[in-house]
DNA sequence: TACCTGAAGAATGTCGACAATATAACGATT
DNA sequence: AATCGTTATATTGTCGACATTCTTCAGGTA
């Protein structure tokens, strides 16, 4: 699995916390081996439930247990990784019982996010969702070309980081990015994580027509009746899924991009 | 300054992020020092702008510098610290340009929060929102004893975490406590942080009712306007502020407990 | 057979030391 | 006088090693 650290493909491997303040520095090692860390989780390398050995990982990425160890803390503030004392590092599992409260979390910020952009003067407004079609646009033709449910579901998650990224509010961007990974790290948890709902595509395309109209309460109830649709599905309280296409979680072990 | 590290008082010194997954396990070493630094934080111990020395850090914890850095990243991960690369840490400021994002966040949060509790069952939602009755009296009392401004603010952000807190909700009461604190950071920033407007315990006890009428809507248009208006505050764009208490900080050096 | 006990192994937690870098002070130059 | 370049200091970034803790597995016992 390639693994590529340039931020021009960053996008390719799922949205990427960034420092809060945007100021230009060239980034420390810990954001480096955090950003690999991110990716590894999002991109399935290191699998939910997985043990993370840092003398191993460490080694794969060039750098002594130090750093890795600070870049891990990161993540376990995050909420990806988990650490128990003296037994070290596990990628953290998304259970049934936590489905509620992360979509819940995420309806918060995206509900804001939403919200924020039709609250916005008209001509803004569109220039600031240009991004956010694109990506649905991303959505239609991973849906047209029969991808699979993986490959989907990264658009679909896109799409949705789109929104939150087009407030241009920062912590409202890190929030996201983290909810993301984790409803990520669920779909990986469960074997029918990933299956693909056909009104995928009528919701989000209602979704933006109601954010570039301007309503943004609308949009907010559109996007909660979805997620309480996933999560409902999720928990297999509610219907089949109407198409189910299976995604295969590439077994491949560890592979990191050396530090330069 | 008294920086307590037992549970019990922790809510004298603001709100606290606790691990996500809520299991019975001693804290790290680890998450003591991030706890004392969010402390220090949030109790004017370091001041915004000021540079963390992590000699200096380390030895007055009784740590050495590896686990104070590891802490310390994860204080950059939250947007309290910021760490440029061989200049070290630093604490953030909260400069005006950020403030109208990070009352825009506040609302994404505390804005869902106060639905979330308005669409329970009456029954449960009146025993959730006890601890915030309980909390929003804290604020009244501080008030009618003629406290300083700094104490009335400790007031006003325990009742906006309580909000968050009565939801149950890991996710959100860890975003909620970053956001608070970096509340905190922006009063410390500006001279005229701490004012005290005399319509505060109004606002409050009106999205109180809200809630408790289940009326999440107009508790979240409340919240909007408090915060709306409070941010013309800061931003000195409205109306002086009715009443005002001058803050002092305690330019009391550092002041940490050594660790156990 | 199931369970508890204990020892061996492996991984983590912590520390001190060294190298690399940024900051500050100082002097030279225009 | 102000600015630029240089040097010295202090702080950070990184690493390797050791102490500690958890996990695992073998052995014994009820």
């Amino acid at each position: 699995m390639n693994q590529t650290q340039d931020r021009g493909s960053a996008r390719r491997n799922g949205p990427v916390t960034r420092p809060l303040v945007n100021t230009v520095r060239r980034p420390s090692t810990v954001d480096l081996i955090a950003v690999e860390l991110r990716n590894a989780i999002y991109g399935g390398t290191l699998m939910p439930g997985s043990s993370v050995r840092e003398a191993e990982v460490a080694s794969q990425l060039g750098v002594s247990r130090g750093p890795l160890r600070e870049s891990a803390q990161r993540l376990v503030q995050e909420g990806l990784l988990v650490a128990r004392p003296g037994a070290g590092l596990r990628v953290v599992t998304v259970g049934a019982d936590q489905i509620d409260d992360l979509y819940q979390a995420r309806l918060a910020i995206e509900s804001a996010a939403v919200r924020q952009i039709a609250a916005l003067d008209p001509e803004v407004r569109r220039r600031h969702i240009a991004s956010a079609e694109v990506l649905f646009d991303a959505l239609e033709s991973a849906l047209e070309d029969g991808s699979d449910a993986r490959r989907i579901g990264d658009a679909d998650l896109d799409l949705h980081y789109g929104l939150v990224e087009a407030t241009g509010n920062l912590r409202l961007m890190s929030f996201a990015s983290t909810l993301i990974i984790q409803t990520r790290i669920a779909a990986l948890s469960h074997a029918d994580g990933y299956v693909v709902r056909t009104d995928i595509l009528d919701v989000h395309r209602t979704l933006l027509r109601q954010v570039s109209d301007g309503d943004g309460q609308a949009a907010s109830e559109t996007l909660a009746g979805h997620f309480r649709q996933t999560v409902d599905r999720l928990l297999g309280r509610l219907d089949k899924p109407f198409s189910t296409v299976s995604g295969e979680a590439d077994g491949s072990h560890f592979s990191f991009n050396r530090l330069p």
